[in-house]
DNA sequence: CTCGATTAAGTTGTGCACGACTTAATTGCC
DNA sequence: GGCAATTAAGTCGTGCACAACTTAATCGAG
């Protein structure tokens, strides 16, 4: 801690500091490129880019979403969704299906490849919170501090 | 908190659980982004980008560094800044020319508009500080661990 | 029942982010 | 001094992320 000390007081937060390291925001930014990174190596052995991991998860956790169900669940629009969607599709890891009951929606399930794939992805959070090297209390408020921030700056 | 108490017991770090909302690398992605969202509206009155932002406050720290310099701070490669610090000086905002000593190295610089652009943006980390309440000791404590976080991650 | 409003998904264009590679300048070892 | 290794910047290709927009289906007030 004590960064800075030589040019922003004791709380830059409180006087407008443009000291990069100053800011949260930056901080925050280095940090999510910084673990994306991380799982590179490990995704890459899956065939998965980070995002689409992030897909994956949500439909390991719950199969037969649809692209909207993602969308809310990752804070992503479709037009983020639509072309990820396509290519796990053409990794053979999905299927999309238009819905009989409403046209307009497109039902997500995993192919039994996508399936299987949960297997060889339990390892991967694991590895990543070792490689974060934090402690469970650590992680549990880095956790509820990044929850707060992001309902904070969204609703707000 | 308390999320996730139907599917992943106490510890979900310990178990390599799947589960969504267990992983801190979420929270951390979907913060990132809701943040930068948020610095949106205000930097478009800039005319700048979140990126761009980071390279000017870069540069109104310190005037007259290199490409490999901003690239140091910002944690990022030539062949994001090559691309982003042509359109920064597209805008007028900075200058770029070639070092006499050093061939290789392009040295940044600002414009008389881009040293303008500084008081304008003093009113921009502010509003973010604001947006995301938090107290000033959960400011510091995130910092903190998002920092101890990068550096563990990167160099593990 | 109908037609304007809403909703779901997708398209297009811009700007990161990064790996792999290229070009050109400098360094260092002999 | 000469040449291999290193370094700085940039190009290219892929894949997000998001705003603005389009298309098509559903909903709902009158």
């Amino acid at each position: 801690m004590d960064q800075a000390m030589d040019q922003a007081a004791d709380d830059p937060v409180e006087q407008g500091s443009l000291l990069l390291q100053d800011q949260l925001c930056f901080a925050l930014y280095a940090a999510s490129r910084a673990v994306t990174a991380r799982y590179r190596p490990l995704l890459d052995e899956l065939g998965l880019t980070y995002p689409q991991y992030l897909v994956m998860l949500v439909l390991w956790e719950r199969d037969r979403v649809s692209v909207r169900d993602v969308g809310t669940a990752l804070q992503l629009e479709s037009s983020t969704l639509s072309p990820l969607l396509k290519r796990l599709e053409a990794a053979g890891l999905i299927r999309r299906e238009r819905r009989a009951d409403d046209e307009r929606s497109v039902a997500l399930h995993l192919t039994p490849a996508g399936a299987e794939l949960r297997d060889k992805a339990r390892t991967v959070p694991v590895a990543i919170g070792e490689a974060m090297g934090l402690s469970s209390e650590q992680q549990a408020t880095a956790r509820h501090l990044l929850r707060l921030l992001t309902e904070n700056v969204t609703r707000g």
